[in-house]
DNA sequence: GCGACAG
DNA sequence: ATCTTGTCGC
């Protein structure tokens, strides 16, 4: 017999107004208390698409603190299923990196993902989103400003402005390295201002990236090492 | 109405 | 994000 028609959806399947209202739902949540674990496994998070994209793909490094050897690589492909809208990129890629993240043999004790905390409009950036999902304590760290206002930072490595909206501090905008464009570091959950900053700056290594996601960034685009 | 706008 | 070679600068 044939069955009436199902309209198969997959939980993250929301309409842009939908997600909106789940971000003010969740923002509710955020808890910027201190760490409350040893940071042992530190695992950069990031998302690439090809298939001229209509395919994601994330990658999670995981690696060992404090001497930042490199553990594990997971990777994980997922159709895309919704548009880059700025303030709704979690909705974007946090499916696929559910994904990865399932495949990792050992829990992170910090996430460092690639985009923001909340120095986001609504305080729900990606970083913030993910660590709401997975109770695991998580940073932000972007490449370019969403929102937010600030004084450009001294020009040397550790150099740093506060990120304000308003009167509240949403993150820091720090020279990760000298002369370069800097980074916009912010708490994603369970963690403080103080400790995202920190643990950027322990995680970097010779480049502007922090080095699980410099590793991440890599793997899910792809194509930074030929074969 | 006019900009700004993570990846 | 992605499309793309060489080139300028420390």
């Amino acid at each position: 017999m044939a069955q009436p028609a199902k309209p198969l959806r997959h939980a993250w399947d929301v309409t842009a107004a939908e997600a909106v209202a789940i971000q003010q739902r969740l923002r509710t949540q955020i808890q910027l208390t201190p760490l409350q674990q040893p940071v042992r496994l530190i695992a950069g998070v990031d998302t690439g698409f090809t298939d001229e994209g209509r395919t994601a793909r994330a990658a999670i490094a995981l690696y060992r603190f404090p001497e930042l050897e490199p553990l594990e690589c997971v990777t994980a492909l997922d159709p895309v299923r919704f548009p880059y809208v700025p303030g709704l990129l979690s909705f974007r890629e946090i499916p696929v990196v559910l994904k990865a993240l399932e495949q990792l043999g050992q829990r992170p004790d910090l996430l460092l993902c690639d985009g923001q905390g909340i120095a986001h409009p609504r305080r729900v950036g990606i970083a913030t989103h993910l660590g709401l999902v997975t109770g695991i304590s998580s940073i932000g760290v972007g490449k370019s400003r969403l929102t937010g206002h600030y004084r450009e930072p001294g020009q040397d490595k550790g150099d740093r402005s506060p990120l304000m909206a308003g009167s509240e501090r949403i993150g820091t905008v720090l020279r990760s390295r000298s002369g370069v464009r800097p980074l916009f570091v912010s708490p994603g959950h369970l963690v403080t201002h103080q400790e995202a900053v920190d643990w950027v700056l322990r995680c970097l290594t010779r480049y502007r990236l922090p080095e699980p996601i410099r590793m991440a960034d890599r793997i899910a685009s792809a194509r930074g090492t030929k074969k």
